[in-house]
RNA sequence: GCGAGUGUGGCGAAAUUGGCAGACGCACUAGACUUAGGAUCUAGCGCCUUACGGCAUGGGGGUUCAAGUCCCUUCACUCGCACCA
């Protein structure tokens, strides 16, 4: 039992004392980025989950610098948000009240873990030394054309009275109080991220994202390549439809459009039942995007009467349904229905008995739905005969041709509203004057501050908190000079974390948000880890910010994030995720306070696969606490010698080999392991060398870095850990030379038998054949065929 | 529905990628030391069987001298996406 809170504490202020850990600016070292995604410092203060990954990353980090790395391992705090905005006007203080006091706590539970990041290069998205720089670069894209204003139906609680996100409110019921969301429409600011779609989805190949995070952004951008086509009308005008199976035209039967559609209003006065279809149109509006999209749902629609499409390839007339399984804001907010290859049309056709046109042979015939697979078209005139690939082609050529229709790519990813009616945000930096309309604020006024009020509310008109405070919100126009007024939205959460990898880099600049030449030379973020629920939306934000800010030319390099890894939740020790109203939630201080920092440390790199959720097992934290306990006593065997002990030589040579790589890979369940198996063989011997005891302190520094540092210095083993090179193994001692090996006959283990490195085939046949507990199950048998594998097994098959 | 992943003792998990399944840790059992033990040490610990031995990596089948690992099939759970035309 040793005094671990005395020896953390120790170390901990010696750290920061001398700053071991900072970044150096110019440095001729190699540089190396790891960055974990900072944290909301919420009231309930740090997690263990956070533990985790900081951990994870901090023991890559202080192993690179003991490779000779310029590492660059920065933390900050993403503090804008609701939270600190509820919790601000529940108690009559300003946000950024509770936001310090909260930073407070969560800075000082961190440095209680001994994570190695560079204090001196900390952030704060809500400083307004930094929102400045979220706020210019917000005017680069107004600038570039990429930032506009535009009505937009948002997710609107009526109870709390604000703006919802899609994941804020998923089921139609709101997450905070559990109304029922409505469609609200509002005027917001939007980027263009569309724009960037098919960027994005190129800029994957030039990261290591893991492969299901990729998946995830493709999904998210949902590119689809397939053909417009235009219909002619009864009535001469022209709809435009999106399909990705162009080939199946022949098939088509029908027409559906959104409810919302532009030709309805426009041909107001030809459509006999226009009411009825208003009517519908209310209707499908008053339902949520998530009711809208309910899979069960059956389908619904109106025919349009009055007006009919013709198809390009027949001539013949079909109708036109008005139906909600048809979005808007999609493809042209049309499609040309082929009831007989697409199940949804097959669906509504069924429902409303419209004939449905085989256009592809099917092997088998499944009268009750949709054959959507390939398949050789038929009923197709020219493209009869064809398959899938080639129809696409020649009927895309066909409609280019006689000029109805050409080949588009649609993507599913669509701009990014960018306005959120709140208080606790980056102030949008625009002025609405009467005479010049929006204008943006001049950069050298900048930043435009939150103004310092204590008491504000919600609205009733679903405008922000800020359209209240008058004197906040009058000013005159950049341009003209007469009165107007500011832009009262602020910006979403996502925005200011969308480039702080970048202000780590430089993070006390006043002319630039960053240095051109420091993020040259720090470059990519080399390992980036985060949550699984990151992978789509902060992480597509992140890489279309960085990739605008590189097309402008602000930026060095195309791709924010080199890797992208995601650690796995820590649940509570019945399995289910840490709540508060669960009663599972483990507190980091009780633990250090419990076992020390090293142990828990230790704990959670040793509680399993990275990747993977884990639940909490305080015994298990116990059994890391006795082998740090079994570090710290085993000093007392320690003799003078400055070299390896013989008899486990090989074992210290493995385990550097194994520790080394099992830290790269993340996997530190095994690098712990093959530690304490370590551990267990010098416990064996009466005493061991001060060059055993290092390299075992040295490989486990990254992991528990306060006990080794101590031991390293009262036996006096040599320099401080933290920028000693790194322990390499002897690649001629990683073999042991006699091993013992299986012997297997007909498949099953029968014997093990001991073989020495340089022995031959026929010398391990020999030995194996005269075994006693072989021969038992060779006599009276012929010996068909024996298998040697070398240091692995020796297989005898018998008869 | 589509996509990805997971499934191994009482529990968390290993398995050098086809070569002695269960390393390491937790829990448990017995013993030692102790006034005491929720400390420490020593030994045991997949299941069945007194033993010989047999059976075991979700289930079923296959390839192989040899399968947790490869192939086919099936079940269960988890996570994404989801009327995207």
């Amino acid at each position: 039992m040793y005094d671990y809170e005395k020896i953390e504490k120790k170390w901990q202020k010696h750290w920061l004392d001398n700053k071991t850990f900072k970044t150096e600016d110019n440095s001729s070292k190699q540089k190396y980025y790891y960055l974990v995604e900072f944290p909301y410092p919420s009231g309930a203060g740090l997690h263990v989950g956070h533990v985790r990954s900081y951990t994870a990353l901090d023991a890559m980090a202080r192993k690179k610098r003991m490779l000779g790395y310029n590492v660059l391992f920065p933390m900050g705090w993403d503090a804008f948000g609701a939270p600190a905005e509820q919790y601000a006007i529940k108690n009559h203080i300003h946000p950024s009240e509770a936001v310090k006091e909260n930073i407070k706590t969560f800075k000082a539970q961190i440095q209680n873990l001994g994570i190695s990041f560079d204090w001196d290069r900390e952030i704060n998205t809500t400083d307004p030394l930094y929102y400045k720089w979220t706020q210019w670069q917000f005017l680069k894209f107004y600038e570039h054309g990429m930032a506009y204003k535009t009505k937009q139906n948002i997710n609107w609680c009526p109870k709390c009275k604000t703006g919802l996100s899609n994941e804020d409110s998923s089921g139609g019921v709101c997450e905070r109080c559990g109304s029922k969301v409505i469609q609200k429409e509002k005027e917001q600011w939007m980027l263009k991220m569309s724009d960037y779609s098919q960027k994005l989805l190129d800029g994957l190949e030039e990261t290591e994202f893991l492969d299901r995070i990729k998946t995830a952004q493709k999904n998210w951008i949902g590119r689809s390549d397939g053909a417009e086509v235009k219909f002619k009308l009864t009535n001469n005008e022209e709809l435009k439809v999106y399909t990705t199976r162009p080939d199946t035209i022949f098939g088509v039967t029908f027409m559906v459009i959104a409810p919302e559609h532009p030709i309805i209003e426009k041909n107001k006065n030809i459509i006999i039942n226009y009411d009825k279809l208003e009517t519908y149109k209310k209707q499908a509006q008053e339902k949520t995007e998530f009711e809208r999209t309910e899979l069960a749902k059956e389908k619904t629609g109106v025919m349009i009467e009055g007006i009919k499409a013709i198809n390009p390839l027949t001539n013949k007339e079909i109708p036109i349904f008005v139906s909600d399984y048809v979005m808007m804001n999609y493809g042209t907010g049309a499609i040309m229905a082929v009831p007989a290859h697409d199940s949804r049309d097959y669906e509504f056709a069924t429902k409303y008995n419209i004939p449905i046109i085989k256009v592809l042979k099917s092997d088998h015939d499944d009268q009750d739905k949709a054959m959507e697979s390939d398949g050789i078209h038929i009923n197709s005139e020219f493209l009869n005969g064809l398959n899938k690939e080639d129809a696409i082609k020649k009927i895309i050529k066909y409609l280019e041709e006689k000029n109805i229709g050409n080949a588009k790519t649609n993507y599913k990813m669509r701009d990014w509203i960018f306005s959120r009616q709140r208080f606790w945000g980056e102030p949008i930096p625009m002025i609405y004057c009467e005479e010049c309309g929006w204008q943006p604020m001049n950069e050298k006024d900048l930043p435009l501050t939150l103004p310092e009020v204590a008491e504000y509310d919600v609205t009733d008109d679903s405008e922000s908190p800020l359209s209240k405070i008058s004197e906040w919100v009058n000013t005159t126009c950049p341009k003209c000079g007469k009165k107007a007024r500011r832009e009262t939205d602020t910006m979403p959460n996502w925005a200011g974390s969308s480039w702080y990898y970048l202000r780590y880099m430089d993070p006390h600049n006043d002319d630039a948000f960053a240095s051109l030449d420091k993020m040259e030379y720090f470059g990519m973020v080399d390992y980036y880890n985060g949550g699984m629920e990151h992978a789509t939306r902060h992480l597509l934000y992140a890489r279309f910010w960085h990739r605008f800010l590189y097309d402008i030319g602000l930026v060095p390099f195309k791709e924010p994030f080199k890797k992208r890894v995601a650690h796995g939740m820590i649940l509570g020790s019945n399995g289910e995720k840490m709540s508060k109203s669960k009663g599972n939630v483990v507190n980091p201080d009780m633990m250090v306070k419990k076992y020390g920092c090293d142990a828990l440390r230790c704990y959670e790199m040793f509680i399993g696969d990275y990747a993977s959720d884990a639940a909490w097992n305080e015994q298990g934290l116990n059994g890391c606490k006795r082998f740090l306990d079994r570090v710290y006593k085993i000093k007392d065997k320690l003799n003078n010698s400055d070299s390896y002990t013989k008899s486990i030589e090989i074992k210290i040579n493995q385990t550097i080999k194994k520790v080394s790589l099992d830290i790269d890979n993340m996997k530190y369940n095994t690098a712990v392991s093959s530690l304490m198996i370590l551990l267990n063989e010098m416990e064996k011997l009466d005493t061991i060398s001060k060059k055993d005891y290092r390299t075992f302190l040295h490989l486990l520094n990254p992991i528990c870095p306060h006990i080794t540092e101590e031991l390293n210095e009262v036996c006096k083993l040599g320099d401080e850990l933290a920028y000693s090179s790194w322990p390499i193994y002897d690649e001629n001692k990683i073999h042991e030379t006699t091993k013992n090996i299986g012997v297997q006959i007909n498949g099953k283990i029968r014997a093990s038998i001991t073989v020495d490195d340089n022995m031959s085939e026929d010398e391990i046949k020999n030995i194996a054949l005269s075994n006693i507990n072989v021969k038992k199950y060779t006599d009276n048998k012929t010996i068909q065929k024996i298998i040697i594998i070398k240091n692995k097994i020796v297989s005898i098959v018998v008869k």
